[in-house]
DNA sequence: AAGCCTTGCAACCGCGTTTGC
DNA sequence: GGCAAACGCGGTTGCAAGGCT
């Protein structure tokens, strides 16, 4: 998948990266981090834009990028975040470790919104069909519109744990409109009302956070393995680097 | 088998925000 | 405060793979 590959005016490559482009990519970000989007490419020896390489590592080379099928539990928290949030998606996946905004943004309008809208559209047919046997239209049933938004609001989600001690006899006081729209999101509240959130987002944070350190983790753990000298690496050091006891970062001294 | 259509996702593009001078 | 460069984000596009006819 992905585009083929092609050059710009500047001669500068365009399209799918090749496994080539992405060892030196990894390579060169491991050693040196990404001090710098703009001029990385140059000392990396990839004819490629900044931009281009900031979004292959982003979304592909950065280590602890999960790749593959979504659990129940990760969609749940998306659908759920994407109704506080909107379309923010990487505050989203600031929330989901390993997962990218890119990723999360396709897997969203491929999937869940697909999903969502059917949960809608069978709720809205059952609605229409139930009035038409029942002859009977309540105030609420003139809605015109079930968001997911809506649903959230209507049962308050963001106390899962009332939703989980509601007995059946607190459902059957609820409106005809409210028990139909607890029915569409039966299977989502289900898990969200079972798993709890709070800790596994707080667990995330201090890796989302910060995420150069993550790449500095998994530089200390990989340089010793990356035992070419740098220039036969087919790139350039950009400075000469040095540790500050207790600083995690680099500092160029050009 | 061949052509067309749909789906999924990698990558691009434009623009708003942040940062440094 | 103003400006330019760099960064980051979200929308959109392009294309390969698989499904369908």
């Amino acid at each position: 998948m992905g585009r083929k590959p092609s050059y710009d005016n500047n001669g500068r490559k365009k399209g799918a990266w090749s496994p080539e482009e992405d060892e030196k990519l990894r390579d060169y970000v491991l050693r040196y981090g990404h001090w710098n989007w703009r001029e990385l490419p140059k000392f990396a020896g990839l004819a490629r834009c900044g931009k281009s390489c900031r979004l292959r590592w982003m979304n592909y080379l950065r280590p602890n990028v999960k790749r593959g099928s979504y659990t129940k539990e990760e969609e749940d928290i998306i659908i759920k975040l994407h109704e506080e949030l909107g379309n923010k998606w990487s505050a989203i996946s600031a929330k989901l470790p390993g997962r990218t905004d890119n990723e999360i943004k396709n897997h969203w309008h491929t999937h869940l919104k697909k999903r969502l809208n059917q949960n809608q559209s069978t709720t809205n047919s059952r609605m229409i069909i139930e009035q038409s046997n029942n002859g009977v239209q309540s105030v609420s049933n003139k809605r015109q519109e079930f968001t997911p938004k809506q649903v959230a609001e209507d049962l308050d989600l963001s106390q899962p744990p009332i939703l989980e001690s509601s007995s059946s006899s607190e459902i059957s006081n609820l409106s005809y409109d409210s028990a139909l729209l607890c029915d569409m999101m039966n299977s989502v509240m289900d898990d969200i009302s079972s798993t709890p959130l709070e800790p596994l987002m707080e667990s995330t944070d201090d890796f989302w956070t910060q995420p150069f350190l993550a790449d500095t983790v998994y530089y200390n753990q990989n340089i010793d393995d990356l035992s070419s000298p740098l220039v036969e690496g087919g790139f350039l050091s950009p400075y000469d680097l040095y540790y500050d006891d207790g600083l995690d970062f680099f500092y160029p001294s050009y």
